[in-house]
DNA sequence: CTATCATTTCCATGATTATCGAACCATGGA
DNA sequence: TCCATGGTTCGATAATCATGGAAATGATAG
């Protein structure tokens, strides 16, 4: 993955509200979930949201679809998966830095 | 790992100058670099280069020692790890979203 | 078409960040 | 002690970011 595009993802996740809308939109799964219910879950003001949401899609960790009047945001997994992919070779040395794969690797 | 710390590691990383000092520290291992080379490596200011560094280090992801004159950063592999296992578990819906451990699981 | 609801865009505001010259502190050798 | 060298802190500046009210857009039902 380019530097600047993880550079940009790092940045779309590094603030606490993108961090949680993100949270959120995993928890949703695929189906994702519409802004509305999103501002309401997080207490953000829709203009706020918006600008939070667009950062992520920009970004290209997050999906909208547009369904009846609400637009439906998801998480792109795929996305994620590159970028913990990318730190994980990048930037621990190679070979993963992790006690391998944590608690779901082998078992 | 606690959220405020999620995102201030994530912030840490998210700038340009700021991964790339990350990853040269990386490839530079447990021994490190002294700061002066990191500079002369990536064509920082010396305060510039301060500023990044303590942002890292107050980040918890480098650590300083103190070696004659010189001021030697190395990465912390431990908190990398940790980052990444709060990504893949937090942000990936609990199971890794990835293929499973990339390339270096399971050889 | 119009009314209405969901969301975005526009705009202004305050806060944070990145940069770097200059001054300062610390260490080790003459 | 005094100097040179390696780094940091200070201070100023410009740029970017986060927030939310108000107005605009888009979509749908009636």
């Amino acid at each position: 993955m380019e530097i600047k595009q993880t550079v940009q993802r790092l940045a779309a996740l590094a603030q606490e509200n993108r961090l949680g809308i993100f949270r959120l939109l995993v928890e949703a799964g695929p189906a994702g979930m519409a802004a509305g219910k999103i501002a309401e879950a997080l207490g953000l003001a829709p203009a706020t949201l918006s600008f939070h949401l667009k950062e992520l899609t920009h970004a290209g960790l997050v999906q909208a679809r547009q369904e009846g009047r609400f637009i439906f945001y998801s998480a792109d997994f795929a996305a994620m998966n590159n970028l913990i992919a990318t730190l994980t070779e990048n930037c621990c040395g190679g070979e993963p830095c992790l006690p391998a794969c944590g608690s779901n690797c082998k078992e």
